[in-house]
DNA sequence: AATCTTTGCAACCGCAAGACA
DNA sequence: ATGTCTTGCGGTTGCAAAGAT
């Protein structure tokens, strides 16, 4: 036996509500309350299917959804906690209070993934380039004028390389400055070298493309993440649970210390943000990709950086 | 001014999970 | 244990408005 329609379809309205229709469903809840929403159109006289009536309700009446245009905080959490837990928009749109999941989906979809295939496309079309500068038939100075051109034999693989994000720039590369980098790090260490000349070099463009950094290890993060859903609301908490739910990091962490790295995790936030509000990324611009590495809370920062 | 194209968003649809009988 | 109901979720669609030609 099949499973009953949630609804009889014939002469039931259908597309946009109109302001009556809102009103008599507004009128009803107010008085009812929310659910039943299968017998709710009847009840209250609507011509509805009832799933209708509940988008309706949760999506557009409810009288604490928030309007207006997506701040540039919340677009930042958007985009954290997207990479946390995906395209469960349930999930992140409970941690943004007065917006919807369905708000929050469109707005992804229309804003931010655009945005984020402007990126893909900077870095493949550039990707030809550097791999004649990674043979040594180009190669430019720090100044960006063409140089003789030599092969140049590598001693040892490096990933990332000397690469700055435009909010780290001015700031001197260490510990403190590169969220999630600590001095034991690969990661740190790599970053005391100066292997400016070393640029790309042996950097494999294919392993690290803008999209790969964004949702590379949200498989792991979604894992972690719904051992993690029973924390409270808030850009802290997401940023708590970024940390405190990484698959290999199970030890207690000092208060301080704690503190200091979900300082990081709100920062490497933000730097999410000015990494997309800047122009576009040319492979010789100073970007510093150790800083993607640590955005994804990567305990696996050596396979990204040797 | 008219037409075509693109964009943004509200709404729809199918599916799945959990509750319940 | 099984079937049905209710609710919620995420992907997709359709349409109106805005922009381009």
């Amino acid at each position: 036996m099949g499973r009953r329609p949630c609804c009889a379809k014939e002469g039931l309205n259908r597309g946009a509500w109109s302001a009556r229709e809102d009103k008599i469903l507004m009128n009803y809840i107010q008085v009812h309350g929310e659910g039943k929403w299968r017998d709710l159109p009847q009840r209250a006289g609507l011509k509805r299917c009832g799933k209708s009536c509940r988008l309706r309700w949760l999506n557009y009446l409810r009288p604490d959804i928030k309007r207006g245009n997506i701040s540039a905080e919340e677009e930042e959490l958007i985009i954290r906690l997207h990479k946390l837990l995906g395209n469960r928009w349930s999930l992140i749109a409970g941690r943004l209070p007065g917006r919807t999941d369905n708000e929050i989906k469109n707005y992804w979809n229309t804003n931010l993934s655009k945005r984020l295939q402007e990126y893909d496309k900077v870095f493949d079309s550039n990707k030809q380039v550097n791999t004649l500068r990674t043979k040594g038939i180009i190669w430019e100075s720090n100044q960006g004028e063409k140089v003789d051109t030599h092969p140049v034999i590598r001693t040892k693989a490096v990933r990332c390389r000397k690469v700055i994000i435009p909010w780290q720039l001015g700031n001197q590369i260490n510990q403190n400055t590169v969220p999630g980098c600590y001095s034991e790090s690969p990661c740190f260490s790599a970053l005391q070298e100066d292997n400016s000349d070393g640029f790309l070099m042996d950097f494999h463009i294919d392993d690290l493309f803008i999209s790969d950094v964004l949702y590379s290890d949200s498989r792991q993060d979604h894992i972690k993440a719904n051992e993690c859903e029973s924390m409270g609301d808030g850009e802290v908490q997401a940023a708590k649970s970024n940390m405190s739910c990484r698959p290999d990091d199970d030890s207690p962490v000092d208060p301080l210390v704690y503190d200091a790295r979900l300082e990081d995790s709100m920062d490497e936030a933000r730097a999410a943000e000015n990494w997309r509000a800047s122009d576009p990324i040319l492979p010789n611009d100073d970007l510093e990709l150790k800083t993607f590495a640590s955005f994804l809370n990567s305990e696996h920062h050596d396979h990204w950086i040797s």
